[in-house]
Formats: structure tokens, C-alpha cells, sequence
DNA sequence: GCCAACGTTGGC
DNA sequence: GCCAACGTTGGC
């Protein structure tokens, strides 16, 4: 079982709009690393979700994988923001999970708490430079997010 | 709005 | 295969 952190900009896809889908293709990711993190992603695992490039920074709810990537469709589509013309159909390059809406917190948990909290420090997602919108996260790191998420 | 940190592209 | 130029991400 693994856990993991996805991160949106709030004016893009936010915890409100899965939560209005009830679940959704996580299409458009196109870094190799994040791709690799979405292939591995298996159905029932956790899935914290981060706004980015948004007030507050926060991670805002939680969501599970419904079902395990598939290829990516936007890949194929030329109107596509995220059309690739070097992507095959007989060997896709890129991959989309679903996920599903499972909670917002009543209480966002702030990147300011994440770094003020021992257990949280060292995530991948305050490390300085990252830019990883997929990443995996330690058992103990996601257990400290939700219990900073209960007022 | 700035800019550091990356990832990608393309000429050589 | 190197590396400079460029584009993007995302916190501040």
C-alpha cells in the first residue's frame, strides 16, 4: 500500500470540483517521474490533495484511486493544451489514474503547519526546487496530515 | 511580479 | 553527447 500527494491549482481543478465529480481522469501530467508515480498507483490507495499557486497553500482533502492508469487521451487529441504528436497509440506515453473525491477537510492543512510539524518537515513537497505534481508520501507523514486536519 | 530550480529542445 | 537557450512551475 502506498500513499500519495497530488497538487492542482485551486482556479484549475480544486477539492470543490472533485468533489462536484465525484471522480475524475487525472490527464495532462507530462514529467516522466510523474508519470512513473501514476503508473504504479493502485486502486484503494490514498491520495492527498495539495492546492498550488493558491491562498493558502494547502492540502485541502483527500481522495482515493478509483481505478489504475490508463493511457491518457488528451495525448492523442491535437485541440488538446496537452496534445503530445510524439505519443503512439500502440505505445502511449502518457497515463491517467482516476480518482475519487473522499473528503475536504474541515481544517486545510497549511504548508506553514507541514513545516512546523515533525513528522511532515521532510515531505517530498516542501523540499526546496521540487516541482513534482505527483509524489509518494510516508505512512507516518500521511497519518500526521490527517490528524492536522482535525480541529 | 520576481526569480530559482528544473526539464526540454535543438544546434553543433 | 554536450550545453546554451528557453519555457514552466510554484513559492515568496
Amino acid at each position: 500500500m502506498s500513499f500519495w500527494l497530488v497538487k492542482s491549482e485551486a482556479q484549475v481543478y480544486s477539492i470543490d470540483s472533485l468533489r462536484a465529480d465525484g471522480t475524475t481522469l487525472w490527464d495532462g501530467v507530462r514529467n516522466y517521474q510523474a508519470r512513473n508515480y501514476l503508473k504504479a498507483m493502485q486502486p484503494g490507495e490514498p491520495v492527498l490533495f495539495y492546492h498550488s499557486n493558491s491562498d493558502p497553500l494547502a492540502i485541502v482533502g483527500l481522495a482515493e484511486v478509483a481505478q489504475s492508469a490508463q493511457p491518457d487521451p488528451s495525448q492523442f487529441d491535437p485541440d488538446s493544451p496537452y496534445y503530445d504528436p510524439g505519443a503512439d497509440k500502440d505505445k502511449p506515453r502518457w497515463f491517467s489514474p482516476i480518482f475519487r473525491f473522499k473528503e475536504k477537510f474541515s481544517v486545510p492543512v497549511t504548508r506553514e503547519m507541514l513545516l512546523h510539524t515533525a513528522a511532515t518537515r521532510e515531505m517530498i513537497l516542501l523540499q526546496k526546487g521540487s516541482r513534482l505534481s505527483i509524489q509518494p508520501v510516508q505512512e507516518k507523514e500521511f497519518e500526521a496530515v490527517l490528524a492536522l486536519s482535525v480541529p
